[in-house]
This record gives C-alpha cells, structure tokens and sequence, in this order.
DNA sequence: CCCCCTGACGGTGCATGCACCTTTTTCCGG
DNA sequence: CCGGAAAAAGGTGCATGCACCGTCAGGGGG
C-alpha cells in the first residue's frame, strides 16, 4: 500500500473535518459531483487520507446545510430535488432577497450604494460581449452587495445557505437566450428603485427578479437533467 | 457499577442519535440547559447509555442547528448571543414572518382562515384570566397557522429553525406586564388584515409585531440574565 | 513577590474493530 | 426458464483505544 495522497493542503488547521466539509461541498456547490451521486465513506476517506470517523462527521454537516441526504444505514448521497422542492426553495430565496434588499435600501451607506452602482454600471459591457460566466460573477457580486449593505447578518446567512443549496441546481441558467439582458434590466432597475430609496418598490422587484430566475432554472433543468425526484429512483 | 439508565424510551428506531440531538435539543429549547453550560460528551454518553462517537455526532447536528457552539479542541457549549446577535436573530424572524404572512393573506383558504379566525377569538379570555404559559400555547399556535397558510414549506422550514434558536432567549417575555393584552391586539390587527386580504399590510404588522417581541425579550435578558457574549459560528 | 516555564491531568479528535442492516447473488422449487 | 427465499458480501453505525491539544498547578528564575 503505497502512501494515500492528501488533498489537504495545509495542515496547520485546527480542524481535519471543516477541510473536507468545505472540500466536498465546493464539490457539491461548482457541480463536480452532481446531484444523486452517492458518496462513498471509505473512498473519501481514503481520498482525504483520513479515517471513516471524521467523514461521517462531515456527512452530518453537508446534511445538516441540505447539500445531501442521508437515509439511515443505506448512505449518502448528493441531494436531488423535486420540481416542487425546488420551486419552493427558489421561492424561498426569493422572499429572503426581497427582505434583504428592502433593508439595504434602507440602510446602504452612501459609500455602499456608490459601490453598488458603480459595479452594476461596470457590467453593462457584460450583457454584449460577455460570457455566460462572467456574467455569473458579476451577478454574484451584485447581490452579495446588497445582503451586506442590509446589515442583516443572520437574514445574510440564510441568504447565503439557501443560494448554496441551490447552487447545484442553477447551473448553466445564463446561457439560456435573451436571460443576461433580461437580468440586467431586471437588476438597472432594482438599483434606481434603492437609490431612490424606494424600500418596497425594491422589495418587490428583487422578488420577482429572483422568481424569473427561478422559472428560467427550471426551464433550463427541465431540458437538460432528465429527473429529479426526490428520493427512490430506478 | 450499576447498569446505566437508558433515557430513550424505545430503541425501535433507524437512528440512535437522532434520539439524542431531540432530546438535548428539547432540553435546550425548553430551558433545562441554560446558555453557558457546558455539555461532556462522556457525561452524555453514560446517561444515554452510548459511547462518545454518536454523542459527538449529536453536537455536530446541535451546532448546525445554532444551539450550541463548538471550540476545537475545547467542548461544545449551549450557546450563547449577545445583545445584537441577538437582535439580529430577532430581525430575521421579523422578516421571515412578515413574509410567510405575506404569502398567508395570498394563499390560505377559507378553511384555514376560518381556523385561524376561530383560535384567534376563542383565546380573548386568556389576556384576562389566561397564564403565561397558556398564552404562550395559543401564540405558538397562531404564528403557525399561519405559517402552514403560507403554503412555503422551505420558508416556513427557515422560520421554525430561527425560532428554535430563539426559544431559550424567549422564555417568559409573557410575564412582562401588559405584554399578554398588547400581543392579543397585534394579533388582532394582523387577523383583520389578513382576512381582508391585505397582504402588504399584514406583513408590515407581523414585521412590527415580531419587533415588539424582540424589545420586550431584550429587555427581559437584560434584566434577567447578566451577561452573553458570543462569536458567530456556523 | 510576581511572572513564566514546565510538567501532569483531563478532554477532545481520530483510528480501528465489530455487530447489524441492506443489498445482491445463488440455489432450489415451481 | 422464472420466481422467491436464503445466505453471502458490502457498507453503515457504534464501541473502544490512543495520540494530541488545552488547561492548570507547582516550582524556579527574575
């Protein structure tokens, strides 16, 4: 048996199992390992060099954030979610980022909404000649702008776990025709409306901007991923 | 050496530690552990007649859930928030359930209107002659009513987590004076609202409404308990 | 007298081993 | 040849043991 090869780089942390929890829900999140694989506790375990004990840990906090499901004595595996599941996540998110965005227009600093804007202004040269991932960055960043200027930061965090639970599941929703300009426009929008101060108005925007979004991923899951249903296939 | 008493009832389960994160979690939630106590693994595991590696499972699942916070290499303890943590706690909850009585007024049918009509006026006599506790009961009842009305189940998920994490905080903000008529007429407000399909209106009062709550538990901490310092965690 | 270093102690984190559950394969009856 | 039951194989869940880290007490140096 030669040596097994450690995927943790450095090993100066104080947690061997908080380095695979990120490693494997980055995995999880960037689409490397795509919804219904089923994850072998031996084999990362060996792949992390590390025992089974850490990694069943680990599988309790991937769950726990609904990255994946666990049925007792039959494993783990990358969760999948129904057409429903998934609308009502999406539905979710967008509730969530309306309240954000009503509070940021509320308490966004005028440093903030300068950012803000000025980012938003940056990236109309995105929805011409940008790609698909680029695009996707910019809108990443557009957003977490507005969680943090709502200096909410439990709200944020359920923000941002809800968007990681989803992540496997918006893939690719920007290659779809016409949706990068749409979202632009849906975006020079809700900033005009922030900076204008107008709270609801923002409110109500951002919930149907994430709701379009969602009708958009659905659509696109629909066309490309054959299934999902929740649990038991075959 | 006397055999060690059991605690879970029946072993019928498909999970031996899914029994011990509900019962630490009730005990948590409940008030029987008060944030700052320390938990031992090894005390836990004699008392539910288990070795240390589900119980340390078990506090995985505690963490993830905000109920406890885990320092490598030093424990786990009931955690603790500190006064804006706190509020920043109670400000999610606001949200949440401003939106899920949003989506209430929207969606409920008359069915649940009717039910949540009902229990609304059969509890008038608690603001006079009704305990804490009994109040306590029909509130718990009527805010989730109306997050069953809201037809969101990711959402209402996300409300009842939070409330979960707020429930050692909130102990008996009912015995504040007064409290009890005030939260009977929020309530009442909110009702008229909501059958009245007035679904921005009822969020703004549920938003308010929880705020309340919040400034009377802060106030309530703040003369009942010293001190709760805190750091975030997962 | 105070501070810091050091050694012992307690407790956590992980490795390993074993029992049970699930699944699959095989064998026998129909 | 096919269906079903039983046994084997694989994998999960938990117990136990050990190494490392954090904490605290005692002693030596400043």
């Amino acid at each position: 048996m030669e040596q097994p090869v450690r995927e943790i780089a450095t090993s100066r942390k104080g947690t061997v199992v908080d380095s695979v929890v990120q490693t494997l829900a980055d995995d999880i999140v960037s689409g490397r390992l795509t919804p219904g694989t089923k994850l072998d506790a031996q084999a990362i375990a060996e792949r992390f060099g590390v025992s089974r004990t850490p990694i069943r840990e680990t599988f309790g906090h991937l769950a726990a954030m609904g990255l994946v499901t666990h049925r007792p004595n039959r494993g783990v595996m990358v969760a999948t979610l129904s057409a429903q599941s998934l609308g009502a996540l999406y539905e979710a998110m967008a509730e969530l980022e309306a309240a954000l965005a009503r509070l940021a227009a509320l308490r966004m600093n005028s440093a903030q909404r300068e950012a803000l804007s000025r980012l938003h202004q940056e990236s109309v040269h995105l929805v011409r000649d940008g790609t698909a991932d680029a695009y996707a960055r910019y809108n990443q960043e557009f957003h977490s702008l507005i969680f943090e200027g709502a200096q909410s930061p439990q709200l944020q965090q359920l923000a941002e776990a809800t968007r990681t639970r989803l992540a496997p599941f918006r893939r690719a929703q920007f290659r779809l025709v016409n949706r990068i300009s749409k979202s632009w426009e849906e975006h020079d929008a809700i900033v005009r409306a922030l900076m204008a101060g107008d709270a609801d108005g923002v409110a109500r925007m951002m919930r149907l901007h994430v709701q379009t979004v969602s009708a958009m991923s659905a659509e696109f899951v629909a066309e490309h991923q054959p299934l999902t249903n929740d649990h038991g296939d075959s």
